[in-house]
DNA sequence: CTTGTAACGCTACAGATCGTCGCACACAGG
DNA sequence: CCTGTGTGCGACGATCTGTAGCGTTACAAG
């Protein structure tokens, strides 16, 4: 259940984007969606080893596939940032959090806050995490 | 200042991690150092390509190299975890938090305390940053 | 049944990155 | 001048990524 994701391209990356952000999507509208013109075997190729690497599903409507992201966008930002913390800081999210402090990402009163909104969003949504 | 660091490989993390835990070093000391058996020509093309990278610096010390952080380790953590931010999730420093209390990395009451801590922390060392 | 069309997967290929070295070159001591 | 130690450079193979062409297959219309 937390296995470790394979690292993206730029691509890659960029079409995840779009399948978090749009929903379920085929290749043809994630095609019409990118800023680039790629041809749809690209597309395709993309989607494809995006399933291989367990970013996302598919599953077949007629004859078409349609992708969808195999989890969400906040799940895999947070593994993403777990395996920083594991190669830098020897697991110490404590590390990381005083770096980003120091590097100006946000301050200590912004951290609080964020306290606060965490909590009530976990107490909103049940304390239990299904 | 605040440059975009390229990604490393696992060799060249895990020798930026010896120079990181053990201070200024060279080749040799490095290749000691590391688990696997290398040959010293390996240790110093990593070396170079890490300074290159610009995760190091190197001083001569009469005919020998000696490497140190370019940058300390948690700043370099934070810029990782900065672009995790805006790659996924377009900036937004909450999500990722958020995305880190549902899987289970750490909960309100832990953020609490490091908001504390870096409070602390900044302090002790003086309110402006060098 | 034949054929056009739309979807798919497979294979490929070039450019970049990384792990891993061999080798030639420079300088200090004998 | 010869030898040893430490350096940089160039290289080679493996893997990853962006990009795409091609062959295949299923269905719809003639």
């Amino acid at each position: 259940m937390d296995d470790r994701l394979p690292e993206l391209g730029d691509l890659e990356r960029e079409v995840m984007q779009l399948v978090w952000a749009h929903g379920p999507v085929t290749a043809e509208v994630v095609r019409e969606r990118l800023p680039r013109r790629l041809k749809e075997s690209t597309v395709r190729t993309v989607l494809r080893r995006l399933e291989e690497k367990g970013y996302a599903n598919h599953t077949v409507d007629g004859r078409t596939y349609v992708y969808q992201a195999a989890e969400p966008r906040s799940r895999v930002a947070a593994k993403a940032v777990q395996r920083i913390v594991d190669w830098f800081c020897n697991g110490s999210v404590e590390e990381v959090l005083v770096g980003m402090v120091d590097n100006a990402m946000l301050d200590q009163q912004q951290l609080r806050t964020l306290a606060d909104q965490v909590a009530r969003a976990k107490k909103a949504r049940g304390v239990k995490k299904e």
